[in-house]
DNA sequence: GTGTTTGTTATCAA
DNA sequence: CTTGATAACAAACA
């Protein structure tokens, strides 16, 4: 489950190796992935250079040299980026060991003949070409504050949960309150900060709004420095776990003990998703 | 066969 | 119009 911390890893790695490559040729194996008619697709890409790499909550961003183009990428669930130089064969990506695996759905060849795989065990991911203004408008539908820039803002924060009558729980999975966060870093947030997942956003203290928002970052931080968090499929550019697993608190812990307070850590289910939490450490 | 896993969107209700 | 709640999507695993 790819959340900010893992795509950013993945970003960095990539942008690593595959900056300024001319992208060869393009194959599409689920054509769905990419919307469209696949050879549109392919042929659009073709010849073009990659220039950048962007990320905007979960989502990638490619720049191509082209201009006005863009490459966005969103590994929903199971997504997987990888990239194998020169018959680099990877053993991994949803257990399999063969060089592209059953599970590849899009697979970018480059001049030099390394190779970018998109693999998606669960076809929610999707790869999709946009223009400048398309670009724009897409983020601004459905994006709020980068959590880890300037932009995030802790007054704005308390006000935006004032106003909504949910619990905090989905109120933190919302994408438009600020971006990122996904089911496990929900969980470890709320921990930190101290607060039940049930609560209503509205009746949050000022002082629990801060702890929260001082928590987001903080706990980002540290996973994207441990390389973020595998629990099933998540690898990162290169096909390797992340080490935020060890590091959790609550998520994937129910009936283990709370490691603050030793009380069984508790899982129910809250907007449809699995949610952990300490009964003693969470008010 | 059943329930569970979750990021995002579609759909419906208020 | 907004907001919130829930189903749907897809595939695999216990």
């Amino acid at each position: 489950m790819p959340e900010l911390p893992e795509v950013e890893t993945v970003r960095r790695d990539l942008q690593k190796h595959l900056l300024n490559k001319k992208i060869k040729s393009v194959t599409v194996l689920n054509p769905k992935t990419v919307g469209g008619k696949p050879e549109d697709f392919a042929t659009s890409l073709q010849g073009a250079f990659l220039k950048d790499i962007l990320r905007r909550g979960k989502l990638l961003i490619f720049k191509l040299n082209k201009p006005n183009l863009f490459l966005l990428t969103h590994l929903k669930m199971t997504g997987q980026l990888i990239y194998l130089i020169k018959n680099e064969v990877y053993a991994g990506g949803h257990g399999e060991s063969d060089t592209a695996g059953k599970y590849a759905r899009v697979i970018i060849t480059f001049a030099d003949q390394s190779r970018l795989f998109f693999n998606d065990l669960r076809k929610f991911g999707y790869m999709k070409l946009v223009d400048q203004e398309e670009l724009d408008k897409f983020i601004l539908k459905n994006y709020g504050p980068e959590p880890l820039d300037k932009d995030f803002i802790l007054s704005d924060f308390i006000a935006t949960l004032k106003k909504r009558r949910r619990n905090i729980k989905s109120v933190l999975l919302d994408q438009k309150i600020v971006t990122g966060l996904g089911n496990i870093y929900v969980d470890e947030v709320l921990f930190a900060a101290g607060v039940r997942p049930m609560r209503l956003a509205s009746e949050i203290t000022k002082l629990e709004a801060t702890k929260i928002f001082t928590a987001i970052p903080k706990i980002l931080n540290l996973a994207i420095k441990h390389r973020g968090t595998t629990f099933n499929n998540y690898v990162d550019g290169k096909g390797r776990k992340g080490n935020f697993s060890k590091m959790l608190k609550v998520y994937g812990r129910a009936k283990e003990s709370c490691l603050i307070c030793s009380n069984a850590i508790i899982k129910t289910k809250i907007a449809g998703r699995g949610t952990h939490y300490c009964p003693h450490c969470q008010k």
